[in-house]
RNA sequence: CGCGGGGUGGAGCAGUCUGGUAGCUCGUCGGGCUCAUAACCCGAAGGUCGCGGGUUCGAAUCCCGCCCCCGCUACCA
């Protein structure tokens, strides 16, 4: 089956921070996790081009918007490897054929009778020659950027007749529970549609960075209708001569900040429907990254998690385990430089690590490095029986971390199994010989089954350990006791995947 | 004001929808083991589940009121 499913596209006048790279690793979790299951997947990310403030900062900086625009969309899409993202493709909102497929889109919307012109009124700021939205101004009527008195004014631009969708959007929130997830956030949404929708405008007449409107080329289109496009117009060029539009189209999800929920949630259905086009299946909201003292990261409160300070010192798949793991997928979490390092020396180091270092050194010193070919311990075989449907359901709503801590589970687990069996014990028997194989066949199934399963948050150094059992097969239908069936396997060294370290990441 | 959340042992959280021994991780204390990255395992101490009232045989969980914290409240993205 098809299987697509996007982040939200990064504004380009901001620089990569940690959120964007939360968004992009849970996103990318659910991707790596669907291709496990031969799903079709595309994934999809990008960034968001137009609109008022990139053509201010590109005017302050004397340079043209464009310029500005490929300088920083470069930053963001670079980010995409460094965290091991495996998005299908980038798309940017300036891209030519983005830009006539929302004209084509829109233009839909317009001859179905969803537009109309009408007044927008709002404080103008004569130097930026843009309106300003209410919580953007400055104390005492200023402009934010040149801190300069806003006038009251008017301007003849088109709207989206929003209100005009009210029914269609209580019945959707009505009849479809999952449509947004988690239900919190569903509730907020349908609220939002319940207390009554108001038409908005789709368009700017004195401002030019942005689509222009076919219908009447002055104007441009209101950045957020050309941004939210970006899902649905990235199918038809993303793979050069081939429109993935059929086989993609409608998303099974979209990830998003609990910031953009209302636009998400309200705005683009109403504007597929308007275009006569399929809803997407879910819109799935995650929360903040907040300071380790739970207020909203900032560098004056230098409480600031430097995700590239991480990355330097810990490796990518540890930034990408610590944000899945500390934070519970759908609501704020607080991050912090001291958290990370409990989680990477107790979880990483200790457990999973130090499970794949015992694991390993046991075999070679007992059986010469080959993993014994015996019918595993049932006790144990049962604890991990369903193991992988549990994940897949858990990932099929996006609970990634939910999904995580139950595959955790089964780490300490594995590590319990070593202390009952004691094989260190039976090594010194040679009457035990058999209930050695037994326990190192055992230990050796559970940490296969348990690296296939953590590949989607770790790949690195799932791939790393799976690698070094002669188990490369990262299917999810070979994540259960016995799936490879009766070849022997040798083992080779392995070093330690997340050895400890003496410094911590400097916080910034 | 309205809307949406949250307040659970020292810290961080789950559990609340579908009432019935209050659970997990970290930390603390005690013990065991030695395969392993001085890692691992076992046990213990520690909680008026924000406050008050109600329903019930029984409430963290349902209902009412109150207190405190956070977010949103329409066109910056």
């Amino acid at each position: 089956m098809s299987f697509y499913i996007t982040t939200a596209i990064s504004y380009v006048n901001g620089v990569p921070h940690l959120g964007h790279a939360y968004e992009a690793i849970a996103t990318d979790v659910i991707a790596r996790h669907m291709r496990q299951r031969n799903e079709d997947v595309f994934f999809l990310t990008g960034t968001d081009e137009h609109g008022e403030p990139v053509a201010d900062a590109a005017k302050a900086q004397g340079m043209e918007p464009q310029a500005l625009a490929d300088q920083n969309a470069e930053r963001f899409k670079a980010l995409m490897p460094l965290l091991d993202i495996s998005n299908d493709f980038f798309i940017r909102t300036t891209d030519d054929e983005h830009m006539r497929a929302v004209q084509e889109v829109l233009q839909r919307v317009h001859d179905n009778g969803y537009t109309y012109k009408g007044v927008y009124e709002g404080w103008y700021c004569p130097r930026c020659a843009d309106f300003k939205v209410e919580n953007e101004i400055l104390e005492g009527n200023l402009c934010p950027i040149h801190e300069t008195p806003l006038t009251r004014e008017q301007e003849e631009n088109w709207f989206f007749r929003l209100s005009s969708f009210q029914d269609q959007l209580e019945r959707l929130f009505a009849e479809q529970r999952s449509f947004v997830m988690p239900l919190t956030r569903f509730n907020e949404a349908h609220a939002f549609v319940l207390s009554g929708l108001q038409d908005v405008s789709l368009s700017r007449a004195r401002m030019h960075w942005g689509v222009p409107v076919p219908w009447d080329p002055d104007q441009v289109f209101y950045v957020w209708f050309d941004a939210l496009l970006n899902y649905y117009t990235a199918l038809r060029y993303a793979r050069p001569g081939e429109d993935l539009t059929q086989r993609f189209w409608p998303a099974q999800f979209h990830i998003i900040g609990k910031d953009i929920l209302k636009f998400h949630t309200v705005f683009w259905p109403a504007m597929l429907m308007a275009a006569d086009l399929p809803l997407p299946e879910h819109v799935f909201v995650h929360g903040f990254l907040l300071g380790a003292d739970s207020r909203k990261m900032s560098k004056s409160l230098g409480n600031v998690l430097d995700p590239f300070a991480v990355l330097k010192e810990y490796g990518t798949d540890a930034l990408r385990f610590y944000l899945m793991r500390d934070v519970s997928f759908g609501a704020d979490g607080a991050v912090g430089v001291e958290s990370f390092t409990a989680r990477y020396e107790s979880e990483l180091a200790n457990e999973y690590g130090n499970l794949a270092s015992r694991t390993l050194a046991m075999i070679r010193r007992y059986r010469g490095g080959v993993i014994p070919v015996v019918e595993t311990d049932r006790s144990l075989a049962a604890e991990f029986e369903g193991l992988a449907d549990d994940v897949i359901d858990l990932i099929d709503a996006a609970e990634v971390s939910d999904a995580l801590d139950l595959i955790w589970q089964r780490v300490r687990r594995a590590n319990r199994y070593v202390e009952e069996q004691a094989p260190w014990q039976l090594a010194k028997d040679p009457d035990s010989a058999a209930d050695l194989d037994r326990v190192l066949a055992s230990l050796g199934e559970a940490v296969r089954v348990i690296s296939i399963l953590l590949s989607p948050y770790m790949p690195q150094s799932a791939q790393k350990l799976l690698g070094a059992m002669s188990a490369p097969d990262l299917r999810l239908e070979a994540a259960t006791f016995g799936a490879l069936g009766d070849g022997a396997r040798t083992v080779t060294e392995l070093p330690p995947m997340f050895p400890k370290r003496p410094t911590a990441p400097e916080a910034s």
